[in-house]
Formats: structure tokens, sequence, C-alpha cells
DNA sequence: CCGCCGCTGTTCAATATTGAACGTGGTGCG
DNA sequence: CGCACCACGTTCAATATTGAACAGCGGCGG
């Protein structure tokens, strides 16, 4: 679908290629957005925290998408601070690099055009998400999606995420996050002691109708 | 920022141009996508209904805007429905030709991207409002949002919107819709009798900290 | 004129969600 | 070890939100 090493072989210079610990700030909220990031491997969670000081998180990213992007549709700050989840791979692309790149090379183009497309696809999932369900039903999307990351049909171990970053993606609080997880567990939806495993059985949980 | 007319007029063959009433619909939930659709004039709103059966609104669109892109990034049948609030003339696009013409005119290609970046902000800021905000604050953010589509300062007047409408575009029951609406008469933020009046004080309900 | 219909105004109990508190167990470190 | 620091488990009152009901009020067609 989308090859990020084909990407990064013809952008030449302008790029910069880093390593990442796992829990590495990239960019700040507020930072000047004047480039346009890339995973190569690994993971990069999106936050923001509004005035009241909550946090949310935006999106969970993986290899192959890009961040940053707002910075072509001219935003001169970045609107949400980025970091890593794991140890990860970042490829930083020159905002000036990646206009030209975008215009110069057609079959590039396409591909992040599609990547653009796709996002939206999910952005607008996430916010379809928010206008009709539940938080109950939310937190059990999102895990779903993160056990799904690593696709497979029947049960997925999960690497393990606090549930104050879950509260976070899901938007709600610590509390609820915690009342629905025991929840889930006494169902048999899910387990946990140390490792979190899914059960595909939790996508009850959301069409239950 | 984005001229409809020097896109429509490069797209040659494969286009329909057609004028809707107020009110029609352009395309259902569940219709096979196999075209791309440009505002050229009017107003559009996207909307999807869940298995409960509520209603809840996506975007509304103005002159210049595209819908039903999500064909592109490969989805068989739209995920939502698109009805015109207003007389409006839209414009088809078939998909092969939007591919055709997104490979082959790389003007074109940076246009429909430059309106994909910022309707990707646009989604993002509605997913941050429902992660952040009270329906209070989301119902001051929309009517705000509608009142600046014909951009000006001070008041606004606009189109006559019911409160069921309203209320799928917030997320939230009419009853609050209707409660909300009545506070912010009384504290002199909006007016109404038939005509629906927004002052700019309403920007203070959101920025309150 | 009358009845129907869609929209608004209003109320209210049931339910969901918040925000804050406190205890507990593990883990890393001086 | 003892301490500090997390993240989790649990509780609870305060608050926000829902969902449903009923009434009033124009407009519109018969």
């Amino acid at each position: 679908m989308f090859d990020p090493q084909a990407f990064l072989d013809t952008v030449g210079a302008g790029r910069l290629i880093t390593k990442h610990r796992k829990g590495a700030r990239i960019f700040r909220q507020g930072d000047p957005a004047d480039g346009v990031f890339c995973i190569q491997k690994g993971r990069v969670q999106i936050t923001i925290v509004s005035k009241q000081g909550k946090e949310g998180v935006i999106a969970l990213l993986g290899a192959g998408e890009f961040f940053g992007e707002g910075c072509l549709a001219g935003q001169p700050q970045h609107i949400a601070s980025a970091s890593t989840v794991v140890e990860s791979a970042i490829v930083r692309i020159e905002k000036e690099t990646m206009v030209r790149v975008l215009r110069e090379e057609p079959a590039l183009s396409q591909m992040f055009m599609s990547f653009l497309l796709s996002r939206n696809v999910q952005v607008e999932a996430d916010l379809i998400d928010h206008l009709f369900n539940s938080s109950e039903k939310r937190l059990a999307r999102v895990l779903l999606l993160l056990a799904n990351i690593g696709r497979e049909g029947q049960m997925q171990t999960i690497p393990k995420i606090s549930q104050e970053i879950l509260a976070a993606k899901v938007g709600t609080t610590r509390s609820r996050i915690n009342f629905f997880m025991n929840k889930f567990r006494k169902l048999g939806l899910i387990e946990y002691n140390g490792t979190l495993k899914i059960h595909s059985s939790l996508l009850n949980v959301i069409v239950h109708d």
C-alpha cells in the first residue's frame, strides 16, 4: 500500500533520519512547524493539551505514516505534541524539500495523497465514534484498534498502555477507564495482569445496538 | 486559496454539473462510491446515521470544497449521506477521471492536496473539540463557525437551521441544544425570532478557561 | 376554517460522567 | 532496607446528559 523506503530514497538531501528511545519528544505543541515527519519504524503518539491542562491523544501512528503535515496547510506552529511510545526511527523532511518533492515527483505525490486520504477516513471515524458512542464503546474501539495494528483474527497481546493514556485517547477520565476495564475483564472480554490481551469477543460491545 | 473554476475547466469530459434545490440528496450512506463531488455554489451537509437511528452531521461544506473523496481511498460505498442545505450547483467527477486528472495535472493535484490538508485540520479540530469541550462550548463553536462561513468581524445572520440539525452536529440531544440556545439568548450572546444572529461575544463562551 | 405536521419551549426522573479522595502494591534508588 | 513514586483499584457526592413526555405555535393543504 505505502512504501516509505521508496519515498525516502527519492527525497535525497533535506531529510534527517533519527533514532529515538521510547518516550522521546519529537516536537511540542507551539513549536514552529517547518518539517514533515515519517515513521520508518516504531510507534508515535500525537497529543494535545487543553487550556484546562487535560491531555488528549489525537492519533496513534505506526510505520509508514506521516505526522506534522499541518505545516503544509500553512500552520505556522504545531498544534499538538509528538512523542514515541516505543523505540522508533523517524525521518524528518524539511517543509521546502517536501513541497518540492511533492511537486516534482508525481508518484510520491500519489503516495502522500493516499496517506492523507486514509488519515482523513481515520479521523472522521474517530469523530463519528465520539458523535455516537458512549465512552464504554469508545474504549472498546480503541482497544480493538490497538490490537489490530498487528492484524490477526483471534486474540492479541498489547504492548502495555497506561489507563491514563487510554483515558486521554478515549476522551474521558481515568476512573471511567478503570471502571470499564474491570467490567470487560469480569466479562472475559479482555485479560490482564502484566500483559493486556484483547479477545475478539470485545467486538460485541460495539455492535451491541 | 482554491479556485474551483480553474479546476473544473481542466477536467474536461467525465464531469457533470447539476443544480440542486435546497434539501436535495446528492447521495446516500451505502450507495456505491465512484465519484468525487465539488461544490461550485451553495452549501452541502454530510450526515451519517448510527445503528440506533441517531443522526450526526460530520461536515458542513461551502463553495470550493470537495466531498465523496473517500472513494479515492478505496471506500467501495459512501459511509455518509450528502444533501444540500441551500440551492446549490454541484459538479460530479468520475472516480477514474479524478484519478487521471490528479496524475496528469500537477497543479490540480496540488490544489486537491491543499484541500485535503485543510480538511484534515478541520476534522482534527472537530475531534479535539469533542475530546475537550462540553456540549455547551461545542454548540458555541458550531454557531461561530456557521457565522464565519460568510466571514466578518461583528455580528452575523445565519440562514436558519433547526435545533435538530444543530443537535446532530454538536453530538447531543435537542433538549440540550434548546437549553443552551435559550441560555445564550438570555445572556445576549445570540438573538433569534425568525432569523438567527450570532454576536461575536459568543466567543467568550469558548475561551472561558 | 380545521386538522395535521414540523419545530420550539419546558419539564423531569433516570442515567452517565466527572473530579477528587484514599488505599494498595510494585519498582527503582539512595 | 526505607522511601518516593507510579499506576491501579475503589468509593462517592456533585454535576451533566439523556430520553421521553407534553404544550404551544405557525404554516399549509383540503
